[in-house]
DNA sequence: GGACTTGAGTGGTTTAGACCATTGCGATTA
DNA sequence: TAATCGCAATGGTCTAAACCACTCAAGTCC
């Protein structure tokens, strides 16, 4: 993160809160990480812990952050190796397969699993349905270059479109529902917020359990402003970032001044 | 995360990684804290320790995966209490004095430090300007009800918007813009991506170093397409989640299939 | 040659314990 | 009454050490 732009100082009014080991080992061991090229080798922790006479345990702590960050990539049993810096996926219509294609990465998705199950209240409410009605629950494994990438659940109303289930997984499933069912997506309400991996996922994901994800939640209507799906993914968030683009006739110029002197947007 | 929808089961194809220690506390800490209200403290590290029969690291190790997903807040010196949830900001144009008033938050922001310094090669090429020209760096921290929310980190071009510095912080920069310069913002390109708390930001934020953060930059153009601004915030991911409508005429529904029998978006 | 075994080296988990830093309250004091 | 001090409890950092699980290559066996 911050890679201290200049007057990053610390420079907090009351007390400065003493850095702490692990933190400033962390820093040695980025610069550190300059001078390795993508893929590279870093020694192990034992080698570190005695080099920089810590214990095993803060330069443990470290490197965790490292690797939280995306700098680092470690295989048990083998080694801790250089990262390989962050995909990007847009958000708006753009589908997952264009946008790594345009990327210059080969996208695949194998399904995990395709189940029927009962709706939940809430699950019913999201997609319109009543409580109990049957939902079906599919679950994809997303990769960038054959590298798990994300795992995405999405929940779709049975009862609006019977034998959904018969139709998925050889083919589109956007084309399907147009094609079987006559319907098309309107909108759709996105949310993106922080996650940490839970083992199942990192078991898929080849991550550690506890990781930094990025939860991302779609819920689309179609163009009545019906539900059609409420999705769900999880994406690693050492590998990826988003991006959207906010096309805007006026962002925002006037508007109330507020606070303390300061400004929104 | 997870809150394990039905089905979830681990059931990965080869070995079960047989969950640690750490996360089956985890869930029997986050099944006890089902029962504390937002706000209500939890027993001590050592008395869980004790409680549950493992050592301190172990329950630390359980008590920081369930802070950094918002559902505890640790005081130092005082205690560990339930946490309350997360705020959520839309993307798109709205601003953040909006959007937090609509959802009946009180916001402020303060102005950190405004000062001037060189452009580095690529903070040039993002601004439009020359090497070593003048950049006006502005600091702002957010709040809402008066909690720290994100610290925001805005620079601009001085070269395009000469004296700029001496008319900021005492009303909206972009009214400023509009007012003296003639500029409308056309459109802003953002990225989402995870990062972790900086010493200096944590201080700031009253966070942990190392906590997780929601790193948003934006790089923002006016109506002819030359930049004007570009800014980096961290918001506490603890805290905040961000949402996205998109409205679209058709969200793709014809595409081509690909990978091993999986669909994309 | 090919399949298997073995072992060294790596990261992952857990423990027990020490000490530090902050908080908050009760007792003491002015 | 009001301010201060001291102390106990809390979370934060760090250590040293043990053991586990995985990887990979060298060596062995058939």
């Amino acid at each position: 993160m911050g890679e201290n732009l200049p007057g990053d100082a610390v420079e907090n009014g009351k007390k400065s809160p003493r850095t702490p080991k692990h933190w400033e080992l962390k820093e040695r061991l980025a610069e550190l990480l300059r001078a390795v090229s993508p893929g590279g080798s870093l020694p192990g922790e034992r080698a570190l812990a005695s080099e920089f006479g810590v214990s095993r345990t803060t330069v443990r702590k470290a490197l965790a952050e490292l690797t939280a960050e995306g700098r680092l990539t470690r295989v048990h049993g083998s080694g801790t190796f250089a990262g390989e810096g962050k995909l990007t996926q847009r958000l708006q219509l753009s589908s997952y397969t264009e946008d790594m294609r345009s990327h210059g990465r080969r996208p695949t998705s194998s399904l995990l699993d395709a189940r029927i199950g009962a709706a939940d209240p809430e699950l019913a409410a999201l997609l319109g349905i009543r409580s109990g009605d049957d939902v079906l629950r599919l679950r994809r494994l997303r990769r960038a270059d054959g590298e798990p990438m994300a795992i995405e659940t999405s929940r779709l109303p049975l009862p609006r479109f019977p034998g959904l289930d018969r139709y998925v997984g050889d083919s589109s499933l956007y084309g399907v529902l147009y094609e079987r069912y006559g319907v098309e997506l309107g909108h759709a309400e996105e949310t993106i917020e922080t996650a940490l991996a839970t083992p199942a996922e990192a078991a898929l994901l080849g991550n550690e359990a506890g990781a930094l994800m990025l939860l991302l939640s779609r819920h689309s209507f179609d163009t009545e402003g019906r539900p059609v799906e409420w999705v769900r993914s999880v994406y690693r968030g050492d590998r990826y970032k988003f991006v959207a683009t906010l096309v805007s006739p006026n962002v925002v110029h006037s508007s109330d001044v507020s606070g303390e002197g300061g400004r929104e947007l």
